[in-house]
DNA sequence: GGGTGTACATTTTTT
DNA sequence: ATGTACACCC
């Protein structure tokens, strides 16, 4: 139908063309000039060789057989992978279209495409296999659809279009969607195809586990309705490439002489399925049973493989053969990745991936790159140290060639609770912006994105500049998700769930009972939604009002289409979201946020300028997340530390270090060791994200979930290395109050005369000299606002009495009610019973930071007390005794 | 069909 | 505490 083909040369058209902008189809003239270039001066090393290090000049010039690269953090990782392909282009090994080169995220491959393009200008144009393993598994199955039971104009569904689907699905089936939410099933689909597995491969308790036992039939018919949309999911572009190229050996042999070179970024982030999609694509032809699941190996006929030359090789004179004395169809593949910074395992990736590496592919060079040219020995010192806390390691030790003495140790602080640490870091930052540190040299990462919320506060409040990274994005915006679902009926009329997103928006008075009609309709005819609506228009099964309706929608997606023929394609959308009365819908909204709206759908249509076609604009947004970020701008970056993967910065925050935040309760009690140790690794990618100044701050109170919890340090700061580190004692706070694990030197944090934290001390007298900070003065202040009694003169004694009064009494009996979880002796999980609370109304009680006060509400286990100072709180009833 | 009330959940995120 | 999603009622 459509005509996307344009944008994707395909190698196997006939006379497919070769890297094509750069003008030289047919004959390598600039690539195999450089390689003769190259090796004519083979002496003298090419230049883009001379500045790598003895490791990564290796990593870049091992390229025949399989190699893995183990690059540390700030090692120079994509340099080697950029410089590994630039010679393998510029030595005459492969044409930029005979290497496979994979990414997880869009910005990585962008990335690489510029740095390549620094390198080997005339390349790039010919790279069509640089990409994420979805972008590239998108343009296979465009390219055999058909063997997947789709049309090459299938649509991309996301997540929210997902869960409509199996919602659907789900009802259908009698179920309750309370009971089985769609949500939860769609993330266990997620899970089953992260692993690779269809309807009938799941195991059978796992099919059993939802919906009364009809998990495997749910599975089922969510493949089926795909296959009637002429729709897959995300798991499904890399799951349909892996099932044809299993089931059709000529395709895939085409593949194997396609692909020389494999590189793959970020190893240790791959699932199940990109690993069974890369052994596929990287398996020797007549390798045998290597990989369970893999068995069928043999394919390709093993004697043909010498490059059987398909269009668009390079002629053979100009090439250097592929190692004549080797195998044929060597496997030159590459995989690039960090152990230690594995963090995606909730999602499904598989660190044994990286593991298993020399098992996987025998023979295989294993490269370390451990020379770091970010961060300061004392980063690296503590970082290393935190590390080695984990098993299961390939081991890397992470070294610096320019220790300098007076480089600042990892700073410890303490805080009160998250304001005042939002507050102080707002500070240490303007301190930093006086000395001219730029801002957008400074970071702070959180471990959850609540935590971003009393920064932000801060900061807007001192007038801060500072952006916030993996916000809500731009296309899942209302908006945005009802423009495209109007453009994807267009260029996919079978794509009900767009259709039926926009069907009645705007209102045209289409209610529930219309609806129906029409999917039953269009159920019974086994037509697209829109094909039923619009013969339900010409029939008179509805009432006049709807039936008009209907006409109008089916007549103007029909003109619609035919428009997509010869109209260019921004102009085609303005026109759909006028003519629709989508823009008029949101002219007349009176709500605050509806000019905005506005304007995102201006920009929508602006930004399709910069695609050919709808389609390939569509799959652009489907397939792509970033968020346009104003880099102009001079601020502080705001971000989860999964975000922060890749980046660096002179300055960075880590807040939040406390237990139950970080590590993250929920994946201690879920993940159990292996939860913990990632969160560890998440830990490391932290610290390792700094250059020069890193500051890690935790707090005594934090309000989760609308009530307040004392917390105690995290492990981690346990887990530092004094040597590298400096405890802040600028005592603006009580900080921590005994550690489980142990006596810690984190207990003294914020006590001048240190002390009062241990158990059992009668410490009060080390408050005399902190009340008065600015810590206490906002907390005074804050609890003044919130009830505006009891707060004023006695504040001295409040503090005395809120640190350690009876605290051995009230903190003991609290925590000797919380059971905990061990594993190999470390407390891991200290999940709440929700029993009824021992309390009633009234009770007098004692709380180890808020002092005394009256019961005044009670659920569950929550208690909301009047305290005498410190005002109305709610608290866990595990926290207080009775006074 | 629209508006109001209640119930529930609330780590991390890419494609 | 706060937001969202759904159910129920007008």
């Amino acid at each position: 139908m459509s005509g996307f083909s344009d944008d994707m040369p395909f190698f196997d058209e006939p006379g497919a063309r070769p890297p094509a902008a750069s003008g030289s189809a047919g004959a390598p003239s600039g690539i195999a000039a450089r390689a003769m270039a190259a090796r004519q001066a083979q002496n003298a090393p090419p230049d883009y060789l001379s500045g790598l290090n003895p490791e990564q000049r290796q990593a870049v010039e091992t390229t025949e057989g399989p190699v893995l690269v183990l690059a540390g953090a700030g090692t120079g990782k994509t340099r080697v992978l950029t410089t590994r392909i630039a010679h393998i282009l510029a030595t005459g090994r492969a044409f930029p279209s005979q290497i496979l080169a994979v990414t997880f995220t869009n910005k990585a491959a962008r990335e690489m495409k510029q740095r390549i393009a620094m390198l080997v200008p005339e390349a790039v144009e010919g790279m069509p296999w640089l990409g994420t393993f979805h972008s590239i598994g998108v343009k296979l199955l465009r390219r055999h659809a058909e063997l997947a039971g789709l049309r090459s104009d299938f649509s991309i569904l996301d997540t929210d279009d997902v869960i409509r689907l199996i919602k659907q699905l789900i009802q259908a089936e009698g179920l309750d969607d309370k009971r089985w939410t769609p949500r939860t099933f769609a993330q266990m689909i997620d899970g089953w195809k992260n692993k690779g597995l269809g309807p009938e491969e799941i195991p059978e308790g796992d099919a059993r586990s939802f919906g009364n036992g009809r998990g495997r039939e749910l599975y089922r018919a969510y493949q089926a309705r795909l296959t009637t949309l002429n729709a897959c999911d995300f798991g499904d572009l890399l799951l349909h490439p892996i099932r044809i190229f299993r089931a059709h050996h000529d395709i895939l042999a085409e593949y194997h002489r396609r692909f020389r070179y494999i590189l793959v970024d970020e190893y240790q982030d791959t699932n199940t399925a990109q690993y069974m999609w890369l052994r596929l694509l990287a398996q020797r032809p007549r390798a045998s049973s290597i990989q369970p699941g893999e068995g069928r190996a043999r394919d390709g006929a093993p004697g043909d493989v010498s490059p059987a030359p398909a269009e668009g090789q390079p002629p053979q004179a100009a090439v250097r053969p592929v190692s004549e004395d080797k195998p044929t169809q060597q496997i030159n593949i590459c995989c690039v990745g960090d152990d230690d910074q594995s963090i995606y395992g909730w999602r499904g990736a598989e660190v044994d991936n990286i593991l298993r590496f020399e098992k996987d592919f025998p023979g295989a060079t294993v490269i370390r790159l451990e020379r770091n040219y970010r961060s300061t020995a004392h980063i690296l010192g503590a970082a290393a140290h935190l590390i080695a806390h984990n098993e299961g390691r390939l081991g890397k030790t992470l070294f610096t060639d320019q220790p300098d003495p007076d480089d600042p140790k990892v700073n410890v602080h303490a805080a009160w609770d998250s304001d005042e640490e939002a507050r102080a870091v707002g500070e240490e930052i303007e301190a930093l912006q006086r000395r001219k540190h730029a801002l957008n040299d400074i970071a702070i990462l959180v471990r959850a994105s609540f935590q971003m919320r009393s920064f932000e506060d801060r900061f807007i409040e001192i007038g801060l500049n500072y952006r916030v990274i993996g916000g809500p994005r731009f296309y899942e915006r209302q908006e945005i998700r009802d423009a495209m679902a109007y453009l994807r009926v267009v260029a996919n009329p079978g794509d009900d769930l767009a259709f039926e997103r926009i069907v009645n928006v705007p209102k045209r008075g289409l209610g529930e009972a219309a609806i129906r009609q029409v999917h039953d309709t269009a159920r019974a005819l086994s037509v697209p939604m829109l094909q039923a609506a619009a013969n339900l228009a010409e029939s008179d099964e509805l009432k006049p009002k709807p039936r008009a309706a209907l006409r109008e929608v089916a007549a103007n997606f029909a003109r619609w289409q035919d428009l997509l023929e010869t109209t260019p394609h921004t102009e085609l959308a303005e026109t759909i979201l006028e003519e629709s009365g989508y823009i008029d819908m949101w002219k007349n909204d009176r709500a605050a946020d509806a000019p905005t709206r506005l304007d995102n759908l201006k920009e929508l249509i602006r930004s399709m300028e910069d695609y050919e076609s709808l389609r390939a604009f569509l799959e652009h947004v489907a397939l792509v997340m970033d968020a346009d970020k104003n880099e102009d701008l001079d601020a502080v970056s705001l971000m989860t530390l999964h975000s922060a993967k890749g980046l660096e910065f002179e300055t960075v925050f880590l807040p939040g270090w406390e237990e139950g935040l970080f590590p993250h309760q929920r994946a201690l009690d879920e993940g159990g060791r292996s939860g913990l140790e990632e969160e560890r690794r998440l830990a490391y990618v932290g610290l390792t994200r700094a250059k020069k100044n890193l500051h890690i701050w935790f707090v005594s109170n934090r309000r989760i979930h609308g009530l307040w919890q004392s917390t105690i340090p995290s492990r981690f700061l346990d887990e530092l290395p004094e040597a590298h580190v400096e405890v802040n004692e600028s005592g603006s706070s009580f900080g921590g109050y005994g550690n489980p694990y142990g006596a810690s030197r984190f207990d003294n944090v914020g006590s001048p005369s240190g002390g009062y934290a241990k158990r059992g001390d009668q410490g009060n007298q080390a408050f005399s000299s902190t009340y008065a900070t600015p810590g206490w003065q906002r907390a005074r202040q804050n609890r003044t606002e919130a009830t505006s009694r009891n707060w004023g003169t006695r504040s001295g004694h409040a503090v005395e009495r809120i640190g350690y009064g009876e605290a051995d009494s009230g903190y003991g009996a609290g925590r000797g009610s919380v059971k905990g979880r061990t594993i190999d002796g470390e407390l891991v999980a200290k999940s709440v019973a929700d029993a009824p609370s021992a309390f009633r109304i009234g009770d007098r009680v004692f709380h180890m930071k808020f002092g005394n006060g009256n019961v005044s509400a009670i659920d569950g286990n929550k208690l909301t007390i009047d305290f005498d100072r410190a005002g109305q709180k709610k608290v866990l009833d595990s926290f207080v005794t009775a006074a």
